[in-house]
RNA sequence: GGGCACGUAGCUCAGUGGGAGAGCACUACGUUGACAUCGUAGGGGUCGGCAGUUCAAUCCUGCCCGUGCCCACCA
């Protein structure tokens, strides 16, 4: 027996056990169904769950248990990412609490820290998803640094450097002077801030009281400047090309520059280089041959390169040193206050990024690339909402190098060896780089391993097909790859979407997945992202511990609509928490009236027109949801069945059923039973993916399946437009509009609700007769009637009339009901009416309309006329009735 | 500066070239052996503004206003 009130936390974990327990959860490659593979977004080892994992996880976990049930092989890849920099930092700010630093440990020592912590603290999030509900291949998990994806990354980074596709080079690179180390594009946030602007004249060399000014936000970095450029074509500085300027407080000649990137229109025209420490400058530098002068170390402290005085002073004090002695040298023209952005961390949100030049290995990602535009433009890849294609375009189709060496110690470490005269050795073992070296060299070489580590995107980059075993040629990799669809949320597109495609196409030679879906971001109520910074963080957990997994889950899913992002509302999940107490009492009805699943239940064989409608409904609701799930519009999917479930089973299918269940006709009550459970049961079916934890429960009380009886296992169902009847559809749906209208005058009437009044039909047609005695049982419950009479003549004095298709109906209780309000209503509805037909008359009066628009729309409008016409006519002449009474 | 979304009921959001929808909130009434975490009924919207295309525009096009995001630049 199920208990009076549904509390979900009762079942969540036991279930979830059993799942798991039971291995459904498995991939089995060595069957013959159909593949179905989607590949986990490996969280950060050191995450734990947030809203967009649920949503991302949610939405994954349906489309699995939607294929399982199919019957499909079904490969969700879990596993967890080694997250460099984020998981150095944490046992880092560990070390650190016990007064050390990893420097203290050595390489080795901090890396068995890492490890230890990985092994205490790593699994949380895992173990957040088992919560959820989430039923990927938990036997598979992996991580990316485990053993085998390692040895991935390992061949990968040889063969592209074989391939010349990996290069090292000396470049500006965005440094992060707190971490010391390279940060990539992606990872620096451009913020505004207030600041200013320094115009700083530079005296001409061997000229008295010239100067040529510039201005600049980071006065300090002219202590490496080595050019001023001006645009070739500005007259103003024609005769100074090739001339020099006296770099003040350096005191050292720079020249004088023609190059383009200077725009006259602004500032003064003239601008100073900095090459080793601004992007641009470093491509005028180079095209002008410039040095390249470093004047920061690692820290962003000033470096030998600079003038005495200034060395080792942090850049801000060096800032303020430099301003200080320009201004005493009566150079600094003028400071403005603006406004304008700075490139910070985006991790730690605190530190401002360096350009900072240093020799690291970089991806050829313009080639790798090619391709990889190629697929998705010939659709072999397809984004979801297809939008998102064009981002991934104009990213991709202005792709910069990609620096993927990190100086860090947590990753997988780059596979290069330098010999004594700096010469490198690229290969998968050090031995293998020995051989080469001592063939070089000779016996007795002493080679060095690469300090550098790879960037966590490097790996990651190749999931879809190092889970799966690559290089070696696995059962996995040939049946699982590519996958079926990737379900991920547009901030990583670059960091992750971008770079599987690379390198899934450039090693498979095939698409890692087909389809992208890229899902919305979830922000809270207010339409906040969420930040800890913020405080605005709701947390997953908590949702589940107050109202269920169930209901998150739907929630999340219900408001997924494509190209939208969620505001998620505490109260959504409230109401959807309702929507599963619903269903638990509607199984509990169930029980109450023995109404089971029976075996052998055949729904094309029915009497009942009752049944044969539900019958009908559950069909379309099965195919809503179908559709919606192949064109991933989850929250169509989700309402199909919450409308189905709600707003016609429970409202009106087990309201109809009440009278038949307690009537006599046993033949029809049997049918009715086993309709219901029948109807239950697919609906726990149909559910079941969004809410797998209350379906299960109701599943296993409905009936005993034995053994193999678990929700999570069965079939979705194979039916379809047979079952459809729609005879019975027209039927149950006058019936369903006789009874509203009824209930709808009297609402509006204020017959007291309990009050059984008579109903008086006039005009009924055949067909309307044969359902008013059909049904008579039925319209007397829901309606509230005492009896239904048919008549003839004129409607007794002061009667509440109405109108359902051609059919008067009389409420003839003048004596409860006051008749004022009565003709108020009658004047009401007659002028909405009157109103609907003047617009629609209109329409038909108008010659353009009648030449050009459509036969159907034509013949719809007329009939809609006739019919506001009918209903007119008979509504005044009730009124009328009233009126002389 | 370039691009992409979005603007529909008090709130959160679906939706469609031809009669404006849901959930929550609100109002009234609660009866019937599943359910008050509920039921029945109801009120509420010139579908951001202005033009254009069309017989017909909330929907298509353009412009404008507002909001959010992404990218780039910033002498």
């Amino acid at each position: 027996m199920l208990d009076k009130t549904f509390q979900p936390e009762t079942i969540e974990l036991d279930y979830y056990n059993e799942w798991e327990g039971s291995g459904i959860f498995a991939a089995k490659p060595e069957s013959n169904n159909a593949p179905f593979t989607v590949m986990m977004p490996p969280p950060n080892v050191t995450g734990s769950l947030h809203m967009g994992h649920a949503l991302n996880m949610t939405l994954q976990d349906i489309l699995t248990r939607y294929a399982r049930m199919q019957n499909k092989d079904a490969l969700w890849q879990p596993g967890t990412d080694h997250a460099g920099i984020a998981t150095q930092m944490v046992v880092e700010r560990q070390l650190e609490s016990e007064g050390k630093h990893r420097r203290d440990l050595g390489r080795e020592g901090f890396l068995e820290k890492v490890w230890e912590w990985k092994e205490e603290s790593g699994g949380t999030i895992v173990n957040q998803l088992r919560r959820l509900g989430a039923t990927p291949d938990w036997d598979r998990e992996r991580f990316t640094m485990d053993e085998g994806l390692s040895t991935a990354v390992r061949r990968v980074f040889v063969r592209l450097h074989k391939e010349g596709l990996i290069y090292r080079d000396k470049r500006l690179v965005n440094w992060d002077p707190k971490l010391h180390t390279a940060v990539s594009d992606l990872e620096v946030e451009q913020r505004e801030v207030k600041g200013h602007m320094w115009h700083i004249r530079y005296p001409i060399e061997g000229e008295q009281e010239r100067f040529i000014t510039v201005a600049t936000t980071r006065p300090e970095t002219m202590l490496g400047d080595t050019a001023i450029a001006v645009n070739p074509e500005d007259e103003r500085y024609k005769e100074l090309i090739g001339k020099f300027a006296v770099l003040p407080i350096c005191n050292r000649p720079i020249p004088i520059v023609a190059d383009e990137y200077s725009d006259p229109e602004k500032g003064s025209g003239a601008v100073k280089i900095t090459p080793a420490h601004d992007f641009n400058d470093f491509e005028v530098g180079k095209r002008h041959n410039l040095p390249m002068i470093n004047i920061f170390d690692e820290s962003a402290c000033i470096s030998d390169e600079a003038p005495e005085a200034y060395r080792g002073l942090d850049r801000y004090e060096a800032r303020k040193k430099v301003l200080q002695e320009l201004e005493e040298l009566d150079l600094l023209v003028e400071v403005e206050d603006i406004k304008h952005s700075v490139p910070y961390d985006e991790k730690t949100k605190t530190t401002v990024i360096e350009p900072f030049l240093t020799d690291q290995w970089y991806v050829d990602a313009e080639t790798l690339a090619k391709p990889a535009i190629e697929a998705v433009r010939s659709g072999k890849t397809e984004f979801v909402p297809k939008q998102w294609e064009n981002t991934y375009f104009s990213w991709m189709e202005n792709i910069q190098p990609w620096c993927i060496s990190r100086q860090l110690w947590w990753g997988h470490r780059i596979p290069a060896w330098y010999g004594p005269d700096g010469s490198i050795f690229v290969a998968e073992t050090e031995d293998e780089a020995m051989v080469e070296a001592k063939a070089r060299f000779g016996d007795g070489v002493i080679l060095r391993q690469d300090d550098d580590v790879l960037d966590t995107w490097f790996s990651s980059a190749l999931w879809p097909f190092s889970t799966l075993g690559w290089p070696d040629e696995t059962p996995e990799l040939a049946k699982y790859y590519p996958g079926d669809v990737l379900i991920t949320g547009f901030d990583i597109i670059f960091f992750w979407v971008a770079r599987m495609m690379m390198m899934g196409i450039h090693f498979m030679d095939e698409v890692p997945f087909k389809k992208v879906y890229i899902h919305a971001l979830v922000r809270d109520s207010k339409g906040q992202k969420m930040s800890k910074t913020k405080g605005n963080v709701i947390n997953p957990l908590d949702l589940i511990e107050k109202y269920g997994t169930d209901a998150l889950r739907f929630t999340l899913t219900a408001m997924a609509a494509q190209g939208r992002d969620i505001r998620l509302s505490e109260d959504r999940v409230e109401g959807y928490r309702n929507f599963a107490t619903k269903l638990w009492n509607a199984a509990r009805y169930c029980e109450m009236n023995e109404c089971r699943p029976v075996v052998g239940f055949d729904p094309t064989k029915l009497d009942g027109t009752l049944n044969k409608w539900i019958v009908s409904e559950v069909v379309k609701a099965k195919q809503g949801i179908e559709t919606a799930l192949d064109l991933y519009k989850f929250n169509d999917a989700a309402n199909s069945i919450y409308h189905f479930t709600w707003g016609t089973f429970c409202d009106w299918y087990l309201e109809f059923s009440k009278p038949v269940l307690n009537g006599d006709d046993a033949a029809l009550k049997e049918e009715t039973r086993q309709t219901t459970g029948w109807v239950l049961d697919q609906i726990l079916t149909l559910l079941n993916p969004f809410m797998p934890f209350v379906t299960e429960k109701l599943f296993e009380e409905m009936a005993d399946r034995g053994d193999e009886g678990r929700l999570i296992a069965s079939q979705w169902p194979q039916y379809g437009a047979e079952l459809v009847n729609e005879d019975a559809v027209t039927k149950i749906d006058w019936l369903m509009r006789f009874i509203s209208e009824i209930r709808s005058v009297r609402s509006d009437m204020n017959v007291p609700a309990g009050a059984k009044i008579k109903l008086l039909v006039k005009d009924a047609c055949a067909k309307t007769q044969e359902g008013l005695q059909e049904y008579d049982v039925i319209l007397k419950q829901m309606a509230r009637l005492s009896d239904i009479e048919i008549i003839d003549g004129e409607p007794p004095k002061g009667s509440i009339q109405t109108v359902v298709d051609k059919t008067m109906l009389i409420l003839p209780i003048a004596d409860i009901i006051d008749l004022d309000q009565e003709r108020d209503r009658l004047r009401k509805q007659i002028g909405k009416l009157e109103l609907d037909i003047k617009k629609i008359s209109q329409k038909l009066e108008d010659k353009r309309f009648i030449s050009n628009a459509p036969e159907e729309i034509i013949a719809e409008q007329k009939s809609r006329r006739e019919e506001a016409e009918m209903i007119r006519n008979k509504l005044s002449q009730a009124l009328k009735q009233l009126e002389a009474a």
